[in-house]
DNA sequence: GCCAACGTTGGC
DNA sequence: GCCAACGTTGGC
């Protein structure tokens, strides 16, 4: 059982575009970082626990829980032409670019940025490190706890 | 819109 | 293998 913090471009699939979802659930889609994809390849299994933040929008921060519903699979928009996630040198037999599920738990006040680097406790989270790109990042068991009891 | 930081590409 | 150039991310 781990824990994990998951960017979304509200734009593209909120907190609500989740719960309102078929089964609450939808695939993660569009990863297109190794880093983020090993993570979910290597590491991700059922049950996980996801911080869900919003990015790149008027209020970025961590605006609801999710869990990890599936474990990685080959992620379709790779092989669509159409898709803005399209990869030419994926192929079926040996595809790039992974996703997994993930499954609404619950809306939650939205706890900015801002509010999570007051915490000396959250210190350490990779979102909040100066330059930090990475979609997916680890979450300590600690982290999740602070947030989650103390935060929300 | 700006721009710092980062990842990827491709020439050599 | 190096590294400059380029494209993207994402907060502000």
């Amino acid at each position: 059982m781990r824990y994990w913090l998951m960017k979304s471009e509200p734009d593209e699939a909120s907190i609500d575009d989740l719960a309102d979802a078929p089964h609450r659930t939808l695939p993660w889609t569009g990863v297109r970082n190794y880093q983020a994809r090993n993570f979910m390849r290597d590491s991700m299994q059922v049950g996980d626990g996801v911080l869900f933040y919003h990015s790149s929008c008027p209020e970025p921060g961590i605006a609801g829980l999710a869990k990890v519903s599936s474990t990685a699979y080959p992620d379709p928009t790779q092989f669509d032409p159409k898709s803005p996630y399209f990869d030419p040198k994926s192929t079926q037999e040996t595809p790039r670019w992974l996703l997994v599920d993930v499954v609404f738990a619950k809306k939650t006040p939205l706890i900015p940025l801002a509010a999570l680097r007051e915490h000396d406790e959250l210190a350490g989270m990779r979102v909040l490190a100066k330059g930090n790109r990475l979609s997916i990042t680890p979450v300590t068991a600690h982290e999740w706890n602070f947030i989650t009891k103390r935060l929300m």
